[in-house]
DNA sequence: GGTGATTAGGACCACTCGGTCCTAATTTGT
DNA sequence: ACAAATTAGGACCGAGTGGTCCTAATCACC
C-alpha cells in the first residue's frame, strides 16, 4: 500500500487492478483515476445530468442508471450528490477539452486555421445528440450559477480554462490579426456566441441553427484579420 | 355576467373590479387581464422562478412569497404548477416586449440605430438585477427545453417572435446594407450571442463582460452595413 | 484459513414535492 | 335580507427527495 500525488489531490492505492479512491481533501478541478464502479456511476449521471439537469436528476436515477444495488451503495463512492455533480463537471471539461479544445493547440496548424476547426468541432460534438443537449457548462451554468455557489466557481473555472486557450491562440496568431484586437473580448465572445448558438439550437430542435452561427462566428473572427494577411473574408472595419 | 373574447381565450366577468377569469381551455400564448391576487402570484413566481429554475421553486414557495393562506388557496387561481409556469413565462415575454423590443419598432429613429439601442437596452434591463438573473428566457431554455416539450415550445415562440422583430428591422434596414445580408441568420446571431452573453455574466458575475460582447456585437453588425452608408446619421433611403 | 478491509444490499428516516378534499368565511346579485 | 357563487383555510395524501444505519457477502493478504 503506497502513496502518491497525482494533480491536487492525495489517493490511496488499493487492492488490485486500478482502482484508486481519493481519500484527501476535494479540492477544486480535480478528476479522479476512479475505480471502475466510480467511472460506472459517473458516467451514467453525465447522461443523466446532460439530459434532465442536475436537480431534477436523482439519486435513485443514477442508482438505476449505473445499476447499483442501493442508495448506501451509492454514498460507499460519493459523498453527496453535490461531490457527484462536481465530478461530472470535471470529467465533462476533460472530455471536452480533449475532443475540442486539443484542436487550438494543434502546432502544426495555422492558429486561425485551427479556430475555425475547433468551432467546427463544436457544431460536430453538438450535432452528436442530434442538436438536443446542450453544452453540458451552459446547461448547469444556466440552472445553477444563480443558487449554487459552488457550481458557479466551477463552471466559472470551466469557461476560464477555454477562454485562456482562445487567449493564448489569439497571442500566437497575432501577426495576422489587428493591433487593436482584444484577446480577452474576443474570447468572451467567441465563448458566448457558441454557448447561446447551442441553447438556439436546443430550442429550436434545429442544428443548422448552430451552423449558420458558426459560420457567422468565422466571419466575425475574419473581421480582426489584418489586410495583407489571407484569411478569405476580408471587410475589415477600423 | 357577461361574456367576451381577449386574443384567443374566452373569459367570463364576474364581480366588481377587474377580475376576470379563464374560464375556456388554455391556448398558447395567452396573456389573462387576472385578479389583483393572480398578478400577485404571478410577480412572486416569476422572482422566485428566475432566482431559481422552474423545477427548483416549489408551489409552497410561491405560496410564502404571495402571502397565500395554502395550497388550495394557489391551486384556486392556477390549476397547476406547469400552467403557472406558462403565464410567468408569457407575462415576461409581454415585459421584455415592452421595454426592450418595443425599441426595436420606434419609428423616428434610424433602424440600425434602434438596433444598437435595442442592444444597449438589454445590457440596461440585465443591470438591473447587477448582472445576476439572466434572462427568463434562456434560463428556462436551458432547464426544461430538452425536458419538458410544452416550455419548450413556449420559449421557441419567444424566440422566434424576438427574432421576427429583429428580421423585419433588418428588412427595413435593406437599403444600407449590404445584398448578401441573410437577416435570418443575423437575427437569429444577435439573439444567439446576447443569451450567451447574459450567461456568461452571470457565471462571471461581472457586467463588463456583458458589456463587451455587446461592444463586440455592434461591430459585428456595423460589418454587414454598405461601405457607403454610416450607420449613424439617417440615411436611410426608401 | 483466518482476519480485516472493502463492496453490496436493504430497511428506514425526516422532509419536501405537487395536488386534493372538505369546510368556513366572505362577497355577490337580486 | 338571503341564497349562490367566490375566496380562504387547514388537514391530508402518495410519491418522491437526499441521506443514514446496520448487516451480509466478498476480497486481499499474512
Amino acid at each position: 500500500m503506497g502513496w502518491f500525488l497525482e494533480r491536487v489531490a492525495v489517493y490511496k492505492v488499493t487492492g488490485s487492478e486500478n482502482s484508486l479512491l481519493r481519500i484527501g481533501p476535494p479540492g477544486p478541478n480535480i478528476l479522479l483515476t476512479m475505480s471502475d464502479r466510480r467511472t460506472q456511476i459517473l458516467d451514467a449521471a453525465a447522461t443523466l445530468i446532460s439530459e434532465r439537469g442536475f436537480t431534477s436528476t436523482s439519486v435513485d436515477d443514477v442508482i438505476k442508471g449505473a445499476k447499483l444495488s442501493g442508495k448506501s451503495h451509492f454514498y460507499h463512492y460519493f459523498k453527496s450528490k453535490e461531490e457527484l455533480g462536481y465530478e461530472v463537471l470535471n470529467r465533462q471539461f476533460e472530455r471536452f477539452a480533449e475532443r475540442g479544445l486539443a484542436i487550438l493547440r494543434e502546432p502544426m496548424i495555422d492558429p486561425l486555421e485551427r479556430l475555425n476547426l475547433f468551432i467546427d468541432a463544436v457544431v460536430a460534438l453538438q450535432s452528436e445528440s442530434g442538436g438536443r443537449r446542450g453544452s453540458p457548462f451552459g446547461n448547469l451554468a444556466a440552472e445553477l450559477a444563480d443558487a449554487h455557489e459552488g457550481f458557479r466557481v466551477r463552471i466559472e473555472a470551466v469557461f476560464e480554462r477555454w477562454a485562456s486557450q482562445i487567449r493564448s491562440l489569439l497571442w500566437e496568431a497575432r501577426p495576422q490579426l489587428h493591433d487593436d484586437v482584444d484577446a480577452v473580448r474576443l474570447s468572451r465572445f467567441i465563448i458566448a456566441a457558441l454557448e447561446g448558438a447551442v441553447l438556439m439550437t436546443r430550442v429550436k430542435r434545429d442544428l443548422s441553427v448552430l451552423e449558420g452561427i458558426a459560420a457567422d462566428l468565422k466571419r466575425f473572427i475574419a473581421m480582426h484579420v489584418r489586410d495583407g494577411a489571407a484569411m478569405q473574408h476580408n471587410r475589415a472595419v477600423e
